[in-house]
DNA sequence: TATGAATGAGCGTTCATTCAT
DNA sequence: CATGAATGAACGCTCATTCAT
């Protein structure tokens, strides 16, 4: 069952892009990594560009299948949308955490690189944006949440609070790339949930 | 009043490293746009990563002067703290605003560069993190929050609201440099304090 | 029959080290007289300071494996003695005719270099002069020469001696790469084993 | 008694020669260390291939005024001969020890210089070979010597001879600018006279 | 499919030298 | 005499990409 040497291009690329950072990182590195010679990766890639954007894609992909599946469609009342939101967090943690990575190069290490690289990220918060925004709209529409007139910049607020979290629990505070998570998902979910939805005063806190 | 060489390199570093990129940018770009020889550049400073570095320790240093200078120091009661809280929004987002450059730097651009770069990133966020945290811990301690034993993870989850929130609201979805942002900065602070302690469910969110 | 790139550049590197000197020979001067691309360098050597490198470490040897091969291993008289070291002097002075370029590297423009470039050659005099001391040492014990009690001062002034005569007979009072001997190899050898045994005195000398 | 800046200068830029090379020392180097700025350099000095060959010019004055003062003119037998040869070589051992950073750059750091700096070092090496060769021309007028009819050659086996003794024995087998000499002056001088006269067989080797 | 030698434009950096003050 | 900022040509090296086999 040998492995398909693209594939296994597209895993080593993406491995060093992510401990190393994509300019630091030459089709060299990739090439001897992976065991073959230098002109075989341009048989199944067009340019270094290239690859990255493909993993990015497909990173994408795997990302927003997880947020798409992540919400119950029939929300009643509070508690459902919060056990709804934990759902989907908590999917969304364990993905990041076996995918860490892929996470790396979305939201840390590609941030530097060149303008299309800098676009599949955005895009990819965009899309993600985009799923919380239809989420949040469909909550009003049930009266589950006052309509504040600007759904848009709080599916943005959500999501920065969503990323932001998620690269700091996974990566640490420095970004190592070898940091163990110090907090448990459920921890991390609960937190991160009762914030999204009762920020820092929380449902009990005096008024 | 000639401009002071030094300055004039950093000015135009910052501006170019802010549009191209760090990578994309060459020394040369630098000392053609300020209008200096290339031996000049190193006369005062030592390499390329040197200026980067000088950079952006004068941008921590001056947003971290804007953050701890933010606070009130004697909140009574979660009126007052919010109060505070929105002064100090209203503050950084002012300087983010006035320092586009510099935030692109910060927030975006910089994370791909080389290992230092990074680091000098991180350290910024967490040095605002802890003076988040020292403000959530002073309200706990006034029982103004409710202690939920997680400090410093909620200071990491208001930091990732507020550096998320300017990105996008300064460069847009796209990251856009020359992005004109939509909301005012009054809107922009009233709902990102709102969130910040009340979440998506607000104030007078039905329970 | 194609030559080996790699012994192409190293060919053409020791020509012109000998010829303009370590640090006044361009890599691009290299490339450009071995008709090869800049990279191409790269791709053999690791540096410049490689190349000198492993130019000298061939060098000597190839300069060792005369020397030692040179000497007898059973002298019975001093004229068999006198005729050992005529054969060893006759073999080295043709290796140096031979080996102008290494014998230019290794005398004479070498010295300037890096400190590795330094260190190369003193290694190579050292052992140079050890396969000296070796010889008489053994000449000694041998009852052949009186011991002084200071063999390695002895070696090391052979070493100078031979050093020091086959680099200015090969490159005459001026060091001119150019230079013909004037004095035939026997004639030298000649002279430069008298000297080596009798000095200047001889062995006619009057006392 | 301000030291003279361009005395300085000279005296710095020997040391920095000698110890870190010709090319490997830079004008910065020197005028750092001298504790003047740059300019200051280019007002006493025309370039830096200027103050070396200055120096260098300098040295073989002295140089050559022990060389030539060392003679005796009136020997009368060998034992005169070797006698005024040992009191040369006394002298140009002291010279050589109480000038290590001159003899370092004569002898060993400057070959790898430029066309003139190697120029300057073989035309000193043929002015001490003339002074040896009128000696030895003298003692085979006064038949002394015997006639081999290449006085020439003998003088050029005799300088290197010396040259390469003393820098060995300054310096050590690896040309260490710090390196404690191991034989006293006198113990050289000997060793080595009885060896220019003599050779390795000496005064009492079997014939 | 796969190899790996070859390419060459381009970059960061160096440093001897100049010159206005 | 002295300063030190400014110059700019030049060099070693990189690395994504190509191509003959």
């Amino acid at each position: 069952m040998k492995k398909d040497t693209r594939d296994l291009l597209l895993e080593v690329a993406l491995e060093l892009f992510a401990t190393k950072g994509y300019h630091a990182t030459k089709v060299s590195d990739v090439v001897k990594k992976a065991g073959v010679a230098q002109g075989t990766f341009y048989w199944y890639f067009e340019s270094k560009e290239e690859i990255v954007l493909k993993i990015m894609a497909e990173g994408r992909k795997k990302l927003l299948e997880v947020v798409h599946s992540g919400y119950r469609k029939e929300e009643g009342n509070i508690r459902d949308m919060v056990d709804s939101s934990k759902r989907l967090m908590k999917k969304l943690l364990s993905f990041a955490s076996n995918n860490r990575n892929l996470m790396i190069l979305l939201l840390l290490k590609g941030q530097g690189g060149d303008e299309k690289l800098r676009n599949a990220i955005s895009e990819t918060l965009v899309a993600i944006e985009k799923e919380f925004a239809n989420n949040i709209q469909r909550a009003i529409e049930l009266q589950m949440l006052e309509d504040r007139d600007c759904v848009e910049f709080q599916a943005q607020m959500l999501t920065s609070l969503v990323t932001g979290t998620i690269s700091r629990w996974l990566f640490g505070p420095m970004h190592e790339l070898n940091y163990q998570p110090s907090l448990s998902i459920d921890k991390v979910v609960d937190e991160m949930v009762r914030y999204e939805f009762f920020g820092l005063i929380g449902q009990g806190g005096r008024q």
